[in-house]
DNA sequence: AAGATACCAGTTTTT
DNA sequence: CTGGTATCTT
């Protein structure tokens, strides 16, 4: 590969007339000093702290378009890694507009579409062939649950799902079965199965198989072992570029080091852009710790702070960092705007329930709409997707148009796993697992026995499935029914295949699907989703328009399991703050800021302080998705897993700025029963996480808001502080076997008090714990 | 082999 | 309260 003449180079010293030789760089003209900096420092390492909304991924792909307009290196030599598809397709329109003309395609892509593409060159030095198969969740699952039915596990305890995180675990961490220690392979089972990732591991390698975990670890070893490929590597990439830093795990991190290995540390021309205030994926194994030691790894790193936000009114950014500056081991970044006005304040409303969140959210839409906003610009950014189904209701008897971002995604779905299953036997017949899933689907009299007698002879004769299935169909070993429909089915296959080399595969699939009596299936399928599914599978083979050749669209579904983005309509965007990351809205509502719901009491329990600092980030990012105003609700009772809970205000609420807050309290519609529920927020638990609580900011604000309406709350305010103060120091208004009433429960009895928390008997509810505000003596 | 009932667990999500 | 699976029944 030849090398491009430099015709600048920064660093090189100045040198005017070439300067003015090189290409023009308008595509510089919009930058701010700080993204210029992290254009420009093209040699050494460099790291961008991006704070959200800073432009951050336009200061990559300008950086990517400013290499390639330099002639400092060639496309093919640039690597940019990300963490989504989204990402790196957006990325690459991005800098086919900035430079129309240059050489060669950079590698843009994720770190595991990267890895794929690696592995596939060097398969064989990793025991792999070329063709090999990339499994999902779901056929790795189906494998795990195989190879644990042959050690009879009890599957009840020790569920197929829980190993498979376990491993997803093990694989972010970049351990093989060698590096797992005993004592973290013991807790599955009991430790009865010391060997299972071992047999997992070559399980996949006789199917020719890896799972995504592998794509990485593969690359690593093969990057390890052989050090002719990784300084192939180190020879052709000149440049890198990570994304989205802060989410990467430990298994990427390695990966990266690796490559990065061709220079020393400090002169390795690799950039790093992030926001450690962002990390959220911690429980999915990234290491925030990755991007707080980029300087130590790579000596003398250019750090730029982008800071200037050019997203959200400046009450946004005072509250979002006000919250976020609770957090310890920061890089420390500070948002700021140039915009003089401070904006709408951020609102914070306590409602009575769930129900009442739904209903006040639906009717601030529509005011918002009435005001000339369209819906696309709304997003209702929830912890978890339980919270959803009560806004979707809502808006269904509203009318109201909505999309849910996330759920189930279009590569996920049933019918379209069974029809890529099909798919995948007619282009690789060696495919067990894709053979498994459709063997009986449709229906076509195959029980456990018959498909059990194949798997025998498929192991006994070492032949993959389908060959096993045609050996037995000659014999008399097979039940004269089964065996002539599996003789049909082996002869449609055949036939399926040898149309593959001719048909375009979005033909192909609709053939198949209607010859195989998929089709028939779902027609004679008489309930509500079955013409979804029909619909689903045409937008599938529509999908496939654009491939032409199976492989090619397998390899690509294989990687991309993108959800369709269809966004035609204007509909108000319901999804989790995780999935928000990146995207931002002119009205952002927050519901569902109850301590327990957010943060998540499952993140405390399991992870602590650095739990609850991942949740105050996922609050750092929900406020900063909006542009010019934030509503912040909690509710006061909340359904979960089908008993109502009483919750209080989440404690972040606390740790925003007063003076950027407006509070209303809605519970008070119900008669003041609901007054307290929040008060106490911070005197009624021992937290170990916060101690610090002389200043009860929610408190005040609500204080505050009370005194400007000037109505009657402020009484009920006054007495209710005092109150919770009183509770705080144990004594209580109730003794166990008084008699009360709850609004939402009835009637029922006292049986137990632990400072404000009365655990009552319910007459028709049952035994639940509320705070003793919400009943009164009865 | 397929349908019906019982039982249990139950964040966040990308590849 | 949900959905998903496991077991039981025909």
């Amino acid at each position: 590969m030849a090398e491009p003449a430099p015709l600048y180079r920064p660093g090189a010293g100045p040198n005017t007339s070439r300067l003015q030789q090189a290409p023009a760089m308008d595509y510089l003209a919009g930058l701010n000093p700080e993204q210029r900096d992290a254009v420009l420092a093209t040699e050494g390492p460099v790291l961008v702290l991006a704070g959200a909304g800073t432009g951050k991924t336009r200061v990559l792909t300008t950086r990517i378009a400013h290499i390639l307009n330099q002639r400092l290196a060639w496309g093919s030599q640039i690597l940019a890694v990300t963490f989504t598809n989204k990402a790196a397709g957006e990325m690459k329109k991005r800098i086919h507009e900035l430079v129309p003309n240059f050489d060669g395609m950079p590698w843009m892509g994720t770190f595991h579409s990267v890895s794929a593409r690696i592995l596939r060159q060097h398969a064989e030095l990793v025991d792999l062939k070329p063709s090999f198969t990339i499994l999902d969740t779901d056929d790795q699952i189906r494998l795990i649950k195989q190879l644990l039915a042959a050690e009879n596990i009890d599957e009840k305890r020790w569920t197929a799902r829980g190993f498979a995180g376990l491993l997803d675990t093990w694989k972010n961490r970049g351990w093989l079965p060698k590096d797992v220690p005993a004592s973290e392979s013991s807790v599955f089972a009991n430790g009865r199965l010391p060997n299972l990732y071992a047999d997992y591991q070559a399980r996949l390698k006789t199917l020719n198989a890896v799972d995504f975990g592998d794509l990485l670890l593969e690359c690593i070893r093969l990057f390890r072992e052989q050090p002719d490929v990784l300084a192939e590597y180190h020879k052709r990439f000149k440049y890198m570029l990570v994304d989205e830093y802060q989410d990467s795990n430990t298994a990427q991190y390695l990966w990266l080091r690796l490559l990065a290995q061709g220079r020393p540390a400090n002169e390795a021309n690799i950039c790093v852009v992030g926001d450690d205030d962002q990390s959220i994926y911690g429980w999915r194994g990234a290491e925030v710790d990755n991007i707080l030691r980029f300087e130590k790894d790579f000596p003398g790193a250019k750090v730029v702070k982008l800071e200037r936000n050019y997203r959200s009114t400046a009450n946004i950014l005072k509250a979002a960092s006000t919250l976020i500056a609770f957090n310890e081991g920061r890089l420390g970044k500070t948002l700021h705007t140039d915009v003089a006005e401070a904006g709408e304040p951020i609102s914070f409303t306590q409602v009575y329930d769930s129900e009442e969140e739904a209903r006040t959210v639906g009717e601030e839409i529509e005011q918002f709409q009435r005001l000339g906003e369209p819906l696309n610009s709304m997003a209702i950014l929830v912890r978890a997707s339980f919270q959803m189904r009560e806004f979707e209701e809502r808006f269904i008897t509203l009318g109201l148009n909505y999309r849910v971002i996330g759920g189930p995604r279009f590569y996920e779905r049933k019918e379209i796993r069974d029809a890529l299953a099909y798919l995948r036997l007619v282009a690789q017949p060696f495919d067990d697992l894709a053979f498994e899933r459709i063997i009986n689907v449709p229906k076509r009299g195959l029980g456990d026995s018959t498909v059990n007698m194949l798997t025998a002879t498929a192991r006994h004769q070492n032949v993959p499935l389908l060959q096993s299935t045609r050996m037995l169909v000659e014999t008399e070993d097979l039940k004269p029914k089964q065996r002539s429909v599996l003789r049909a089915l082996v002869a449609q296959f055949d036939d399926w295949s040898y149309r593959a080399e001719s048909l375009p595969p979005y033909q192909l699939v609709e053939q198949i699907l209607e010859e195989s009596g998929y089709m028939d299936m779902l027609s004679a399928d008489k309930s509500a989703e079955s013409e979804g599914r029909k619909e689903n599978l045409k937008e599938l083979s529509r999908s496939m328009e654009e491939f032409e050749t199976l492989g090619g669209f397998l390899e690509h579904i294989s990687l991309v399991m993108d959800r369709d983005s269809a966004e035609a309509s204007d509909a108000v965007t319901i999804m989790t703050l995780h999935s928000a990351k990146g995207l931002e809205y002119n009205t952002v509502f927050l519901p569902g800021w109850e301590d327990g719901t957010f943060p998540s009491q499952r993140s405390m329990d399991e992870s602590g302080r650095a739990g609850l600092e991942e949740e105050r980030r996922l609050g750092y990012v929900g406020i900063t998705r909006g542009r010019k105003r934030v509503r912040i609700s909690a509710a006061q009772n909340r359904r979960i897993h089908g008993l109502w809970q009483s919750a209080i205000p989440s404690r972040f609420i606390d740790e925003l700025p007063p003076d950027v807050l407006d509070v209303t309290d809605r519970g008070s519609a119900y008669g003041g029963y609901s007054y307290g529920g929040g008060a106490s927020s911070r005197f009624n638990k021992a937290d170990p996480f916060e101690s610090v609580y002389e200043t009860p900011g929610w408190q005040r604000a609500r204080a505050q808001q009370a005194t400007r309406k000037g109505g009657g709350p402020l009484t009920i305010e006054g007495e209710l502080v005092a109150r919770s103060v009183d509770l705080g120091s144990q004594s209580s208004g109730f003794e166990v076997s008084d008699r009360v009433f709850h609004l939402k429960f009835g009637y029922g009895e006292v049986m137990n008090i632990e400072g404000n928390k009365l655990t009552i008997e319910f007459d028709k509810a049952g035994t639940k714990k509320v705070l003793e505000s919400f009943v009164t003596k009865g």
